[in-house]
DNA sequence: GACTCTATCTCGGTA
DNA sequence: TACCGAGGTAGAGTC
């Protein structure tokens, strides 16, 4: 990673057109090319990048850097602070836990957690507009949609409406109930599912992972 | 800008739980108080980072981070290679051309680009659920909406479908139709837009800046 | 403060 | 590769 610091002014061509006007800032250069401008502030986000693959050309007071898509960053150096270079090496990488996966994974391992005798069809039904996180047939052999959020929104709600909508478009599949699951159901969306005659169930993550999976909990 | 590279393992707890084995890596703190730890690689995006308003406790060998949300970032210093300290001042900040805002500008200066015979009605139309982006008029004096996006994906047609809702409450402007403009609109926005009944047109950023405004071709 | 919407979104998965 | 959905989305603007 080199690590410079500059009074610089800086230009992007390619998804739009951008300016940053000369200033002293940090410049970012990744061992995988990738160049990031920060200013002492703004969060974590650069003012300007380019992400890898890239090609870097250094033309001493000014760099331009060039990727497949021809999209150009330019940087004009007038004044240098500091260049540094450090070897790193690879990262591990960041483990995760508690995303919408996981939660997905638990409850199709434990569908009557979300309501008592529902059997799992299919994770990730497809459909023409997208995969349905959890496809179920309760105890009366009634077809479930079942939309998992971690927290629960509307366009959460609307995404449920969508695949009931094409789920009705295939006459064999009969009634179709919707179910909108999250670990937080938030004030708007409870009352959208319940205006589209959905219900919606909260659900809470650790108790899901302490509970076994249904098929270990038939007998 | 304090910039220190360190080998340091990292958790964080808060949305979620995540964690980062021992590696090398550069701590950025910056003078707002934001905090990322980059690895060298990987885009722009820090493998973790905590937000200001935050706080942050430095107890030598591990820092502790944490925010009013009560999510905390713990940073474990192994071993610290480099520390170094650089007032950096303020930003003018990003001046940036091309975003949704300046097709919109162009569109409702020129809403013929959308279909013939469309006379612009209003910008950002308002309504109780958000500003419809242009609301229009055709050649039968048809109220057409419009949603603008620069990329069209599914979230936009949703956005188009709550606002032709509204509208439609309104008896007074009669049938309603919707358009869906985007300089690219994806298939499955395409599908979408289509069972909603409205239609999709793609628009050239380019091409519409160098067309004249429709009141200088009326004649 | 809550809500809405944009983004050079980024990133990961998948066909 | 393109498409699609999740995100600790972040960030800006409005009410």
């Amino acid at each position: 990673m080199r690590l410079v610091i500059a009074r610089c002014s800086v230009d992007y061509s390619g998804r739009l057109d951008a300016h940053l006007p000369e200033a002293n800032r940090l410049i970012m250069v990744k061992a995988d090319g990738c160049v990031a401008i920060h200013a002492d502030g703004g969060a974590y986000k650069p003012l300007n990048w380019m992400n890898a693959p890239n090609t870097l050309v250094d033309n001493g007071d000014h760099w331009v850097v060039t990727n497949p898509k021809k999209e150009t960053l330019t940087i004009t150096l007038h004044e240098v602070m500091s260049d540094v270079e450090q070897e790193l090496g690879d990262d591990p990488g960041l483990q995760k836990d508690g995303v919408e996966a996981h939660l997905q994974e638990l409850l199709a391992a434990s569908p009557h957690a979300i309501e008592e005798g529902l059997r799992l069809v299919r994770r990730e039904y497809p459909t023409a507009i997208g995969p349905i996180d959890l496809v179920c047939r309760d105890d009366a052999d009634v077809v479930v949609a079942i939309e998992v959020k971690r927290r629960g929104e509307i366009d959460g709600v609307e995404q449920l409406t969508r695949y009931i909508e094409r789920l009705e478009l295939d006459s064999s599949l009969g009634t179709i109930r919707g179910v909108f699951v999250a670990q937080v159901v938030k004030p708007q969306a409870k009352v959208l599912a319940e205006s589209r005659g959905f219900s919606w169930v909260e659900v809470n993550y650790d108790e899901l992972r302490g509970m076994k999976p249904d098929d270990l909990r038939l007998f």
